[in-house]
DNA sequence: GGAATGTCGGGCAATTTGCCCGCGACAAGA
DNA sequence: TCTTGTCGCGGGCAAATTGCCCGACATTCC
């Protein structure tokens, strides 16, 4: 019987080092190919057409979610695993709306990750243990992500607050006054239920919105 | 002729996985054990008395680089190279500060650890090539790593003020005045040309005083 | 002893925040 | 067509905070 043909996307050469030994070694599996970042991750499955994608969210370049988006929207039935470090609920939901099949965290047992592939191709979604305790956790102890509160307007405006930027810069970035931005980071807060401006930038960290460097 | 014995210590089983595929299929390399946080990394040197530990700096528990002061206080001939996701100036002098022999990141090349690691047995200090780049960029447009501006003081401040605390709950946590609190707020982003508050938060990840989670 | 440095806080003007308001645009529904 | 709702925009104003100055101590290091 012919293995099943799987590749692998990560930006960190050991990383796919331990893929090979995980994943290449296990009778019915073959690792075909592999990328580091999201422009190659969409080239490698175009030209290689694997059955399944393990693949990082965090990747250089591009978001991992993009490249999720890409590839499904090249093939939907394309069965992509994220195999990722961000023990994240809004992460995981991000990507699994993007069209990932599964959702693993790098801090779980391997077997997770090998029955994973083979639920894959199955059709099936595994999200890791850990994960949908953080997700369970999110939805007792919130308003779901959150961020389905705000509007695209404040959203934006929460992604360049938490980048740092003044509200000066901000207000000649989207040609509006000063006083609009005000408002939105006043109006942002209190819809998150936020003291400081250090906490918006957690938030936008934890539900995606902005990558750690 | 005996191998030369080897400790990794990193969360992520897959990383291990592949750590053991980089080191322990190399001639004269033995991995004898390995940790998966800084306590028992601890224990692991103290049991094995290995010849280099290998270890990340982004641990679950205590940081690495309290596992490093640790160790090294235990035995200042100990040869540790960081091996990290983290291409942060501030991150490898700290490590390096604290006592390890080298610092390379896990996007770099496997050749490049495995000469690390031959490297520290030596007693020679390996840096990665990003990492010097990192560095001296820093050192170019800034302040050195702004850290070192700091007094203990006003970098505990920081970590709390980073972490989303209001000023009144630092002032209740440091048994202080809240003006003081303010004061030394005022002065950090002085001291470090900050001008939002967002902006301490990326400081504040990107020294390693505080992690995403 | 004297200089330097770090910690703690007072004072005060200038700015910003918290919170409320109204206006126009646009979409959905009666 | 005429609501009713939401969204983006920004004015107004009192209360709170910031920016920046200051002095008082305690340490530490010549």
């Amino acid at each position: 019987m012919k293995d099943y043909s799987v590749i692998i996307i990560d930006d960190h050469p050991v990383v796919r080092e331990g893929y090979r030994r995980l994943i290449d070694l296990q009778p019915g599996l073959k690792i075909v190919g592999e990328a580091e970042d999201a422009r190659s991750a969409y080239a490698a499955f175009r030209d290689l057409r694997p059955d399944v994608v393990v693949m990082d969210v965090t990747l250089p370049g591009a978001s991992g979610i993009e490249a999720i988006r890409h590839i499904r929207q090249y093939d939907d039935t394309a069965r992509i695993v994220v195999f990722t470090m961000h023990l994240s609920a809004a992460f995981a939901l991000k990507a699994i709306k993007a069209g990932a099949t599964s959702y693993i965290t790098k801090s779980s047992d391997p077997k997770v990750l090998i029955e994973a592939i083979f639920g894959a191709l199955r059709g099936q979604t595994v999200i890791s243990p850990d994960v949908i305790e953080a997700i369970a956790r999110d939805r007792i102890s919130g308003v779901g992500t959150g961020l389905t509160d705000l509007s695209p307007r404040q959203t934006e405006i929460l992604c360049l607050l938490a980048r740092g930027w003044s509200a000066e810069r901000i207000a000649g970035e989207l040609s509006i006054s000063q006083k609009t931005v005000r408002n939105n980071h006043y109006q942002i807060k209190s819809i998150l239920g936020m003291e400081t401006d250090a906490q918006l930038v957690w938030f936008a960290l934890e539900t995606g919105l902005l990558q750690a460097v």
